[in-house]
DNA sequence: AATGAAGTCAACCGCCTTCTA
DNA sequence: ATAGAAGGCGGTTGACTTCAT
């Protein structure tokens, strides 16, 4: 059952947008409003594909955008979401308003992927996280194939990419270093901003997605039932993620998040004002002071290293531009498990 | 000034999941 | 239950621009 072409290829435009098609294709979207893609080419009198129609859209047409360079903050953002997050790059542009995901991957490319090898360039610190063992075991919601499968359905294309392994192939480079490793690390790969600078590879990437999609960190969702509010699912990831000897999370009505045990616990207090943690943890993160959490997969002997930059850098992304502004608990919670824009 | 290398970025490709008939 | 449409995603391409020699 093989899947029809998004639109009929023969006699469509390809290639650079002209001025006289982006406006068409703004003045229809304005009066009719987005989606129809695939017809809306033909409404418009447009001889693009739908796709195309829609890419134009997002990621050039849009009012919402931000045209122009990227800040020193954005910048500082996008680093440190990629550590977190990877190359999702549209969960990234979601933190971004007016940047789309075409243009931070682009700004990743082309700008900050040898930077960020360069600042990580010291010993890095890799965690393994079974993202399998987190509740409902996840499952991808979108985006792209596994690279495995991706590889797989490359094989026969004889690609020239060889030719390009300095410079662009960058990224080559690291889904080369991913299909050597030996097959028992299908645990996720969690790194901090200052791991595996190599290959580029964030927290939560690709080889386990060759064996195990449903360990994407595109997106974790229950397997069975209905969708799950995303902050309990939060929680409820986070306690799995800590382990049986970890403080039980609790969210209250007020959605904040607080630790039900008294001592060694985890304390997420809405208030705490700028600058992140505050109470126990940040008194252990100030101190340096291991973690006594049982975090599965998680060499403990670099806990030390990987937490403090981790909760910093976070804390830091609560503060766009520097600013003070609380981020609400619930996002926080989210963003921490790649729930956001689910 | 000419030219090749390197960098940038808009656009395309092919896959996915979800929805619907 | 199945197939196709639709929307969305990340990786890749290639035209264009900038830089170095």
């Amino acid at each position: 059952m093989g899947r029809a072409p998004c639109c009929e290829k023969v006699g469509l435009k390809r290639g650079r947008w002209t001025k006289e098609e982006d406006e068409i294709l703004a003045r229809y979207i304005k009066e009719h409003g987005e989606g129809a893609w695939r017809s809306l080419p033909k409404n418009a009198g447009l001889l693009r594909c739908g796709k195309s129609c829609r890419l134009r859209w997002i990621n050039y047409l849009r009012a919402d955008l931000k045209r122009g360079n990227i800040s020193e903050e954005e910048e500082e953002m996008i680093i440190k979401l990629h550590a977190t997050l990877g190359n999702r790059w549209s969960l990234i542009a979601g933190h971004l308003p007016g940047r789309t995901d075409n243009e931070i991957k682009n700004y990743w490319n082309s700008h900050l992927s040898r930077r960020a090898a360069d600042i990580a360039d010291g010993d890095g610190v890799v965690v393994d996280v079974d993202l399998s063992k987190l509740p409902g075991g996840g499952k991808r919601r979108g985006g792209r194939a596994s690279r495995g499968i991706m590889a797989a359905a490359r094989a026969g294309k004889e690609k020239k990419t060889k030719e390009k392994e300095k410079g662009k192939g960058r990224n080559k480079a690291a889904e080369a270093e991913q299909q050597q490793k030996p097959k028992e690390e299908e645990d996720m790969a969690v790194s901090t901003p200052s791991s595996h600078s190599q290959s580029h590879q964030p927290c939560a990437t690709a080889k386990s997605e060759e064996q195990a999609p449903q360990a994407s960190a595109s997106g974790v969702t229950s397997d069975d039932g209905p969708e799950e509010d995303p902050v309990a699912l939060s929680v409820e990831m986070m306690s799995a993620l800590l382990g049986p000897r970890s403080p039980k999370l609790e969210v209250g009505q007020d959605r904040s998040c607080m630790d039900s045990s008294d001592s060694g616990g985890l304390s997420i207090d809405s208030e705490s004002g700028p600058g992140g943690p505050t109470g126990d943890v940040a008194q252990e993160l100030g101190d340096k002071a291991i973690m006594d959490w049982d975090l599965m997969g998680l060499d403990i002997s670099t806990a030390d290293d990987m937490w403090d930059p981790l909760v910093w850098d976070y804390a830091d992304l609560m503060i766009p531009g520097g600013g003070h502004q609380q981020q609400p608990q619930e996002e926080v919670m989210s963003d921490f498990f790649f729930l956001d824009n689910m």
